[in-house]
DNA sequence: AGCACGCCGACT
DNA sequence: GTCGGCGTGCTC
């Protein structure tokens, strides 16, 4: 019997479930429901349970299944339609993850449990009738000053607390206490900000390159690789983009790396462009990120600044993506939805039709690629902008050298020589925590974790040890656990080390360490460094210290341990080691002050030091580029990593031999290593293993994925083990 | 992923 | 005699 028209048209609905299905459900029925539309929420049964999911699709009801009706359609108008559904729905076929989970991804957390759009007023200030009137009346204070301001205008909160200091929100309560200001809601798009920065001249590479974003806006999409070195401006260019797409009334999104997102960044935005910057990081509750969300997809919010999962935000009237630092790898996301937010960027300016613009001191491999094949446009900016000079880089050979906690007395008397002209000294050092090691002298123990397979670093200048891949802490033992001998020593150096041993040899100046462990707090760097202000003194850092906050009085950096980076085995540790030392390097002499770095290695000769230190970051990359195509790593070929745990190491394998058969079934071609063992085969008390699928051709890479996995969730090996796909990995790990 | 159902060990 | 361990099966 053929099914009546009603009866077929079922409503298939995509749920934040790890299943690759989509689930029908009745439409709704009767009054009281919204009709519901693809890309609504809807509110859905499942099991015994309730699910909010998006629709995606209406269709014929699955033969014989009994279909439950929505219980209810949330949105009046579809949350998802347009572009960011359509490039959602190519999302999820490149990492081959179920769609729903994928949306899921795209939401912030509050619409993602099904709460109502918010509301996306911005709170302002304004004086009152009798404000108005009676504010000159005040005597001096600072709720004078905030009344003189709001007698000028009405001031939205986000501009206060650019503009008015610290103290503004109690200047307004005592205001308001006397009933001369008042608190109002004001949509978003009614504010307008007040450039208090005027744009700087741009020099000719500037010119050419804002020109050049401005011809592509014109045409529609262009992907630009905006190649500068530290120094020459790429901010300004940014600023002058966005000034410009929002003269032609469209919305702007910029991506900077979390560490990137500072607030004396924000201030730059804020001082120069005439709208308010609507900040996305990791510091906001779900209702904020919710409402800028939302005021985005409203098209209220006209310049959106983010870090990675900003690429989800709507762009209704976009005009421009700027991606910067995109080398940086903090843009692919490591668990759930595996993207990188680069990418992501470019396939959605492309079906938006308009510019990306990706900036980086140290393009990556693969932006650089695509530069030079044409896929990017390439623009540089090969000179500092301004007086500032490019630093001096200095490789210092320590082979035979008496080392003081790794320090040779060359580094220290450069130390001594940049503190004595009264400048600031940067030492850099990517290991956390006092020590990589707890080792006995007596008899060779080493203190390793119980749940990973890694030594536990030590911390608290010996007192305690913790693991840096699982968390786990404990005190150090005061005796050797195997022995009984005394004799346990913390083995290596680590920024803790350096902290305690520069604070000894230079007692005179302040020494700061900054790292994870000592700025947990989002402002904690600020603050340290406000400390600091333009006085001589020691920073000892991590990564932390490569990029992001602005350090004008450095005129020496020094880089302790380059050696560890230099012979690892994955095939991303050169340009990742080349690309943090470009950019530390790139933090010496920014002001006037002409800046020295210090390379202190075991290995002087070593071709990557070698061709970076003579070549520059290009001469490495086309060495680096060269070797890659050699060896048919990317982008000279395409990667994607299957990964298994299981508390047990048998599982995991058994389900990657198993897929590794259903991906030899789909393409016999296809380059499959593995299952092998993971490099840190045990975490967290899991048994970890991996197969790597490799292809020159993507096409059949993901041809072959598309047809395996089915029969990935299919395999009852799937269910005895946590597994994963990582299209286009960044580390083998 | 959740959640229920279902069949085997140490506890009120 | 029960509470609860996690194996396996299902969710429109």
């Amino acid at each position: 019997m053929p099914a009546s028209a009603t009866d077929a048209s079922a409503c298939q609905v995509a749920l934040p479930l790890p299943l690759p299905q989509a689930f029908d459900y009745l439409p709704a029925q009767g009054a009281a429901l919204r009709a519901a539309a693809i890309g609504s929420r809807v509110r859905v049964p499942f099991g015994n349970r309730e699910l909010v999911g998006i629709v995606t699709g209406f269709g014929p009801g699955q033969d014989g299944a009994q279909l439950r009706p929505l219980l209810g359609v949330l949105d009046p108008e579809p949350l998802f339609h347009g572009e960011l559904l359509q490039s959602l729905r190519w999302l999820a076929r490149y990492t081959h993850a179920p769609l729903g989970e994928v949306l899921a991804t795209a939401l912030p957390a509050a619409l993602r449990r099904g709460e109502p759009l918010p509301d996306t007023h911005a709170w302002a200030w304004q004086l009152s009738e009798a404000g108005r009137t009676g504010w000159a009346r005040l005597r001096a204070g600072r709720p004078r000053q905030l009344a003189e301001r709001l007698h000028a205008r009405t001031c939205d909160e986000d501009t206060l607390d650019a503009q008015a200091g610290t103290g503004w929100r109690s200047a307004a309560r005592a205001l308001a206490q006397r009933g001369l200001a008042e608190r109002i809601a004001i949509p978003a798009n009614a504010l307008a900000a007040i450039p208090t920065a005027q744009a700087p001249v741009a020099n000719a590479e500037q010119r050419a390159a804002i020109d050049a974003v401005r011809a592509a806006s014109r045409a529609g999409f262009a992907s630009l690789l905006l190649d500068g070195v530290t120094g020459s401006g790429k901010t300004e260019v940014y600023l002058q983009a966005i000034a410009d797409c929002l003269a032609r009334g469209r919305q702007a999104l910029v991506l900077v790396p979390e560490i990137g997102l500072t607030p004396q960044m924000l201030a730059r935005f804020r001082a120069r462009l005439g709208v308010p910057v609507h900040a996305l990081h990791s510091g906001l509750n779900d209702n904020e990120r919710a409402r800028v969300w939302t005021a985005a997809w409203r098209g209220e919010a006209r310049v959106i600044v983010g870090t990675r999962s900003a690429v989800f935000t709507p762009l209704p009237d976009a005009g421009l993506i700027v991606v910067d630092e995109e080398h940086d790898g903090s843009y692919k996301q490591l668990d759930g939805i595996r993207y990188h937010a680069r990418d992501f960027a470019l396939v959605r300016g492309k079906a938006l039709g308009v510019p990306v613009l990706l900036g980086s001191a140290t393009p990556s491999l693969e932006s650089l690629h695509n530069a030079r094949n044409g896929r990017h446009a390439h623009l540089r900016l090969p000179h500092r902008a301004g007086v500032a000079r490019p630093p001096v880089v200095r490789v210092l050979d320590v082979r035979k050298r008496p080392l003081q906690a790794g320090l040779s007395p060359e580094l220290l008397a450069s130390v001594r020589g940049a503190l004595a002209g009264d400048g600031q000294v940067l030492v850099f050092k990517n290991r956390r925590g006092y020590a990589p090691v707890l080792l006995c002298h007596d008899c060779g123990w080493s203190a390793q974790c119980r749940r990973c397979d890694a030594p536990m670093t030590v911390h608290g200048a010996g007192r305690r040890l913790q693991c840096h891949h699982c968390g786990a802490r404990q005190a150090a033992p005061p005796a050797c656990p195997d022995c009984g001998g005394l004799a346990l020593q913390p083995q290596g150096v680590g920024t803790e080390r350096l902290e305690e041993i520069l604070a000894e040899a230079f007692s005179q100046v302040p020494v700061l360490r900054v790292d994870r462990g000592s700025t947990r707090r989002r402002d904690a760097l600020e603050a340290l460094l406000d400390g600091l202000g333009d006085q001589p003194g020691i920073l000892v850092g991590t990564q932390m210290l490569a990029k992001g906050h602005d350090l004008p009085h450095l005129t020496l950096v020094a880089v302790v341990g380059v050696d560890e980076g230099l012979f690892s085995a994955d095939f991303r540790a050169g340009e990742k080691l080349a690309q943090l030392l470009v950019q530390v390097a790139g933090r010496a002499g920014r002001a006037h002050k002409p800046g020295e770095v210090v390379l202190q290695t075991h290995h002087p000769g070593h071709p990557l030091l070698q061709t970076l230190v003579h070549g520059g970051y290009h001469a490495f990359a086309d060495a680096e580029l060269a070797q890659r195509e050699e060896a048919g790593f990317p982008p000279f070929a395409h990667l994607a990593l299957l990964r298994a745990e299981a508390k047990q190491s048998e599982p995991a394998h058994a389900f990657l031999q198993a897929a590794k058969t259903a991906l030899r079934d789909a393409d016999p071609q296809l380059e499959l290593h593995g299952p092998l063992p993971a490099p840190m085969p045990r975490r967290a008390g899991y048994q970890r293993a991996q197969l790597l699928l490799s292809s020159p051709d993507r096409r059949a890479l993901h041809a072959a994925l598309e047809a395996a996995m089915p029969r990935l969730y299919a395999l009852p090996e799937s269910r005895k083990t946590r597994w994963s796909l990582d299209v286009d990995p960044l580390d083998l790990y």
